[in-house]
RNA sequence: GGGCAAGUAGCUCAAUCGGUUAGAGCACUUGGCUUACAUCCAAGAGGUUGGGGGUUCGAGUCCCUCCUUGCCCA
């Protein structure tokens, strides 16, 4: 035990520990049919991303739920894996490529497509070796991603199966375009903003006159495209104008002018310029009114042909110009400055263009009912509840899901075009399959050519609960024993992109909802609220953290600072507190072991796998049937906490328990046992500091891991690893012992107060003379304990029932009915002070006694309020009364006035 | 415009879906290296729970309203 050092070392103790674990396959679990199984399928990672708070925030808690479950037996899999992520990845490899001058187009395709493979095979480890270093006990061996050879089957056969269902189709619609990225992108990938911008008012010249209707634009460029003006079939303004024909300017095409309610009469001029190809509300008003739609737009943002003089122009740069030229025209008639809603990608940040475009859609509301349904009905249940309103709002209002991204890095569409006609074309699962349908179809000579597209990462992530566990086979072992899972534990941020697609496509392919529960964790923001950003300079890395503190304390952190889809701001004085837990914990370890070290081999062998008898624990001394009662109140409170995914809480509840009650009160209770003179009582002692650390080291190794498990490595135990120490069970709790040895803190805490007080010296001995009532032989037993922990002096110790002749000077302190304390303060007690004490007692004493008189004095609290709460009051009314009148009595005695 | 959340000690957070002295950690004050730990120990101070109104015997918790902040959706 000399070996140990003083402060607990994380940086060594964390990787060879984890190292031995996975290494001797604990984190594998066992197929055993009789049980339930516990699953948990994490949310995959980026495979070339790196390592933020958000993944250290679901690897806690997914970890603390894993190792929870396989500590009480269930076999437990908590299956890894990282996602390909098809936009961020394949920009990583251009901007790689970039430097070298190139561009994926110089590479093709297949050049390309192996670069970024080979771009996952350097860097695809990193995020998973970190993942390792919080301490993650999933299951490597069951690793997956996403464009595995399993996983894409599961693709295949998903995008085949809605195909054949008719739920996915192509078609030409609105779509928000990303011409950085050159793809089309979901409606959930598009963030708004608000930001100022300007407002352009013009002139929409009639045909064969020289009157105008005013418009208002937010985005001039798009004029080039309008097909119509339209205005409010109730606006008097206008009313004159609807039917007749109006001329974009510049390009001076006839277009009618036409009447929609849709028009907001207040907004701008009150009339509206449609340009069906560009806007998604206009698109909407042109289809209800037939009107052509113009693409004016190339795909990289440029302006294409149908924009006349300004082909080839940029967006922005065709604003201006056509801006200028309007103006020549004397076309123009003011600008203002607006606020407006500005569509951005949530990747690139570049503005998005609505544009149509000919893509694959899903269509949602047929599998948006099942997955309200199971959610409705229980199936499913979220925590924290309040999103199942988000969920069901979102899922009510669904719109078809486009999924075609132009993309290379991805699921290719399993779509084959027919002899270049792209209105024909075969669905199959690959190649040869496609040509042989093709043939049976439309004859021996058919080529084909397949959809360059690939589909969005999304798609694949929604089959991740059982396309990891080997659907499409279904007599896949796994599949059949770890499916359905049974918690899927993520961010609230991703409710409608992954947690809603894969209750859905659960329910679509496996019948049955992917998982039991949804657990929702919040953001993880900077100490003062702030979302965490590079640009802000305020990320805190979690493996900076890692090194500095150990994960230990950042995972308790993180799992004791916040409550379910509550945001958390990460404070690391907080992650320096729990770095002086793990301390504690190393340190109370040391003092137990110590005090191990000149045993006996029979009594060590004995404290392999300690267990109490209700029989014994009643044997115990009172400090002793405290703190096991204690532990077995704590462990059926901490379970029960967990069963109901309150984790903070049970985590403070352990936190209070191992270091203020455990630490401060039993190991310094102990120590009169362990340095006295009779062995039998040390060796007691010794077992129940055994038993109270390795049961608490249990409870707290889902939190912090690694030092709970190198401190039972050292203790004696039972079993190689901790990690597959069985669960505490809950034990015998003697109510009446937890009180008496609260009453004998009481007396401590109360003497402590007065030597402070009054300046005592913390090492100096002082005498007490202690009235104890009913707690005498309490007191008489465990007198060793109050002169240790009190620091009174042994020989001027006096214990009695009842005292007759209080004397004269000595501080004077009720601890309750019953019990107090005389302590004749030698040469340092002033009579003044000493009344001037009590009287601040004596009126806080007043106070409460007035409130509990009050409270019972309204008939209608005795009437209504339940019984037990009406005895606790009458309880702590005698208590209050009880303690004041002997303040007042000692009061009496030193000649105070009694005010 | 609609929805949701948050507002509690100087700071960061709790308070287990109504029960009475609102709890921690950090910071602060006083005193201590007491043979596990100064990453420590003992004691202490610090709150009208954002404002106002209501329901109730009883409200941080439920209802209404207003203010501030953030998020989601249109």
């Amino acid at each position: 035990m000399s070996t140990l050092p003083k402060t607990y070392n994380h940086r060594d103790t964390e990787p060879r520990l984890y190292e031995w674990w996975e290494s001797s396959g604990f984190f594998t679990p066992e197929i055993d049919w009789s049980k339930k199984p516990f699953v948990i399928a994490m949310p995959p990672p980026n495979v070339t991303g790196a390592l933020h708070m958000g993944h250290a925030m679901f690897v806690t808690l997914e970890d603390l739920m894993t190792r929870y479950h396989r500590m009480k037996g269930d076999p437990t899999l908590w299956l890894p894996g990282t996602d390909h992520a098809g936009i961020a990845t394949q920009l990583q490899v251009e901007k790689a490529l970039a430097k070298e001058g190139k561009t994926r187009w110089d590479l093709g395709r297949e050049a390309f497509e192996a670069r970024v493979w080979a771009w996952k095979e350097e860097y695809g480890g990193y995020i998973t070796r970190q993942l390792r270093r919080l301490g993650a006990s999933c299951d490597w061996t069951r690793e997956r991603f996403t464009l595995d050879e399993g996983l894409s089957q599961a693709v295949l056969e998903a995008f085949i199966r809605l195909h054949e269902k008719g739920l996915i189709y192509r078609g030409e619609y609105m779509v928000n375009w990303s011409p950085n990225l050159q793809t089309a992108v979901s409606d959930l990938e598009v963030e708004y903003s608000e930001e100022e911008g300007i407002l352009y008012f013009f002139k929409y010249r009639l045909k064969d006159s020289d009157d105008f209707i005013p418009v208002a634009t937010t985005r001039p460029e798009t004029i080039l495209g309008d097909t119509a003006v339209a205005v409010h079939p109730e606006d008097e303004r206008y009313r004159q104008y609807v039917g007749r024909t109006v001329l974009v300017p510049i390009l001076n095409r006839e277009i009618p002018v036409i009447a929609d309610e849709y028009v907001d009469r207040e907004f701008g001029t009150g009339a509206l310029k449609v340009t069906p190809g560009h806007d998604p509300n206009d698109y909407e008003i042109g289809r209800r009114h037939n009107l052509p739609i113009i693409n004016i737009m190339n795909s990289d943002a440029t302006l294409n042909e149908n924009a006349g003089p300004y082909a080839g122009l940029d967006r922005f740069e065709a604003r201006k110009q056509l801006w200028a030229d309007m103006e020549a025209a004397g076309l123009t008639i003011k600008t203002e400055r607006h606020m407006q809603r500005v569509p951005r990608s949530q990747r690139g940040g570049e503005i998005i263009e609505p544009m149509v475009s000919k893509q694959w859609f899903v269509k949602m509301k047929p599998l948006a009912e099942p997955a309200l349904e199971a959610v409705r009905t229980g199936k499913i249940r979220i925590i924290p509840e309040r999103f199942e309103k988000t969920y069901f709002h979102w899922l009510e209002n669904i719109r078809d899901w486009c999924i075609s991204r132009q993309l290379w890095w991805g699921h290719r569409i399993p779509v084959w075009y027919v002899d270049g006609n792209e209105d024909e074309y075969i669905v199959a699962r690959n190649e040869e399959e496609a040509y042989a349908k093709a043939r049976e179809r439309y004859g021996e000579h058919v080529t084909l050519e397949r959809d360059p597209d690939v589909l969005d990462t999304w798609f694949s992530s929604a089959l991740w609960p059982f396309s990891t566990l080997g659907w499409p086979d279904e007599s896949a072992e796994d599949y059949r024993y770890f499916y359905p899972t049974t918690v899927m534990e993520t961010g609230y941020d991703i409710l409608f992109f992954w947690v809603a697609r894969m209750i859905m496509t659960g329910l679509e392919f496996t019948g049955k909802p992917p998982f039991e529960v949804v657990y929702l964790h919040g953001l993880v923001r900077d100490e003062h609220g702030h979302k965490m950003s590079k640009t802000l300079g305020n990320v805190i890395d979690p493996l900076d953290v890692v090194e500095q503190y150990g994960a230990d304390a950042l995972r308790f952190t993180l799992a004791t600072g916040s409550t379910p889809g509550q945001d958390i701001n990460l404070s690391m004085s907080r992650i320096e507190a729990n770095r002086n837990f793990s301390n504690k914990i190393w340190n109370a370890t040391r003092f137990v072991l110590s005090n191990l070290e000149r045993i006996d081999d029979a009594e060590r062998d004995a404290l392999a796998d300690i267990t109490f008898t209700d029989e014994e624990v009643q044997a115990l001394p009172l400090p002793e049937r405290w703190i096991v009662s204690r532990l077995h109140q704590v462990i059926a409170e901490v379970t029960d906490l967990l069963d109901r995914f309150y984790f903070g809480e049970a985590g403070r509840t352990l936190y209070h328990f191992f270091w203020n009650e455990f630490a401060d009160w039993y190991i310094e209770a102990a120590k009169t046992r362990l340095y006295g003179e009779d062995p039998a009582r040390a060796r007691m002692a010794r077992r129940v500091l055994v038993y109270v650390l390795e049961r608490t080291l249990r409870l707290l190794h889902p939190y912090i891991p690694f030092v709970t498990e190198e401190a039972w490595q050292h203790l004696p135990h039972t079993g190689d690893t901790l990690m597959k120490a069985p669960w505490p069970a809950p034990g015998l709790v003697d109510e009446d012992a937890i009180e008496r040895f609260t009453a004998v803190q009481e007396l401590i805490r109360a003497i402590r107060n007065v030597r402070n007080e009054y300046d005592v010296e913390p090492g100096r001995r002082i005498a007490a003379l202690i009235a104890a009532g009913a707690a005498l032989d309490d007191l008489e037993a465990e007198r060793d304990v109050l002169l240790a922990l009190a620091r009174l002096d042994e020989d001027r110790l006096e214990i009695v029932s009842e005292v007759d002749e209080a004397p004269e000077l000595a501080a004077h302190v009720v601890v309750r009915e019953g019990l107090e304390a005389y302590l004749p303060l030698a040469g340092m007690v002033d009579l003044e002070q000493e009344r001037a004490r009590l009287q601040k007692q004596a009126a806080e004493l007043e106070d409460v006694v007035k409130r509990h008189r009050a409270r019972l004095a309204n008939e209608n609290f005795v009437q209504k309020a339940p019984a037990h709460i009406v005895e606790g009051a009458r309880q702590a009314l005698a208590d209050a009364e009880e303690k004041l009148a002997k303040v007042r009595e000692r009061l009496a005695r030193l000649g105070g006035t009694n005010t």
